[in-house]
DNA sequence: TACTTATTGTGTCTTAATGACATAATAAAC
DNA sequence: GTTTATTATGTCATTAAGACACAATAAGTA
């Protein structure tokens, strides 16, 4: 198969997933075969597929799911941010054949997207090009090919400001969740303590969230009610926004 | 000249430059040679050019300004954005040669900035490719080709959230200026009245502004105080961020 | 010159949001 | 039954926001 007969040229998706387990936030990784760098999921875009619709199936072959929360947030334009060398390993490692030589050896431009998604949901699958597809949790980030590291700094600084316009929870949380749980996800995003009395006062405030009628029995001490979001006041909400200020 | 040989294959740039001029925002537009329509400026991208760069290229060359404000907003890359239907007009009123048929009959995808610079320093230049480089208001834009009037719209909602994060009249405004101008800015951005004395108290609030000791005369009634952004305090503030919520 | 007019400069009041913190309730462990 | 850690809820002072009043003044008018 020849890459430049059925793929767009120098362009390439690269997609930062988002995960949250273990009171963690966690994005989904892929070791590379032959090789201790990790990479973000990505791939090509096909002559007649849209550049959104190219990340999805990225996604959806990483991940096994279909609605997925996925939105661009940078493109990753700087003229040397591929190299030769870095080609040159990847032959010889034998992670793509040398007929695909010159189609690697172009100059790539990357566009960034981040999605969101509930960890017990994914099926991890890394495909034909990667030995392993494993969460990773955000502080222990392994050694990343090219300007991987890079890609999922701007994700995470993009998530903090979506913040202000969106509560991302429901994309990341399972349907029932303690408000304990929602804050963490917040502190770990924002990379800030909360206070905990204040937070729920200001989650609640938003009229988004209904509060179930039963409690998460099994950890010691007093057990925390379940919340869960209210997707009709949600919807409504996110047409005004979520914040006030101007 | 071959196109090929010198551009990224299948990538454009395109520049969304707002001024503020007689209390309105508007937006530098090309009117295309021998068609009716307008087009946001716009340019290809070196084999060896950052992507950054070639936007600022293309701004430099329409407005012969060096420093400016830019940021890419948004990558617009549909399957069918563009049509060959639109490159046969392009052929048939001379606008391309026909020895460049082929470069624009791929598939393009094209990033989209936005920038903002101050109305006065501008001096447009329509360049090769175009009869005329002229503002235009927000409220009278012209039919346009492809999708550039989303890529208008999308423009202005980014700096509309923009603004949240960042007090963008320090682009847009002469070194001095009246409350009453950077207010009618606010407004004209966020598409809403906002109360004269609020806004001034929210403004000073701020501390990026020097009140300087002289007023705007010539106007009817009471004249104005000037105002200038104070540089320190605004780099200062910026690092922090304007915005408290969250 | 004195008056009119439209606009600017500044202040007040009420209400809402935020930040800091106190206390009671309760599930699990001892 | 008691202890312990955590959750649920409330209070209070401070700050920000929204609505609006009124004095000051430059230019035009009589």
């Amino acid at each position: 198969m020849n890459y430049f007969d059925h793929y767009h040229p120098g362009l390439s998706v690269d997609c930062v997933i988002f995960g949250f387990h273990e009171n963690e936030l966690k994005v989904l990784l892929l070791k590379m075969k032959n090789s201790k760098k990790w990479a973000v999921p990505g791939g090509f875009v096909r002559k007649n597929e849209n550049v959104d619709d190219a990340a999805k199936r990225e996604l959806k072959s990483r991940t096994s799911i279909e609605d997925i929360y996925l939105k661009q947030f940078h493109l990753f334009g700087d003229a040397y941010r591929s190299s030769d060398q870095y080609v040159d390993t990847l032959v010889k490692d034998q992670v793509i054949q040398s007929d695909m030589d010159s189609w690697f050896r172009q100059r790539f431009i990357t566009l960034g997207y981040y999605a969101l998604l509930e960890f017990s949901k994914v099926i991890p699958s890394p495909g034909k090009n990667a030995e392993l597809c494993d969460w990773v949790p955000l502080n222990e980030i392994p050694d990343l090919i090219l300007d991987h590291a890079t890609i999922i700094d701007k994700a995470l600084l993009t998530l903090r400001n979506q913040l202000r316009f969106e509560p991302i929870g429901k994309n990341l949380l399972p349907i029932e969740f303690t408000m304990n749980e929602l804050r963490i996800l917040y502190e770990t995003i924002l990379g800030e303590e909360l206070d905990r009395r204040n937070f729920q006062r200001k989650m609640l405030s938003f009229s988004i969230l209904d509060k179930l009628d039963h409690v998460r029995k099994g950890g010691a001490h007093k057990a925390p009610f379940l919340y869960t979001f209210n997707e009709e006041k949600y919807n409504q909400s996110l047409k005004k926004g979520f914040n006030t200020v101007w």
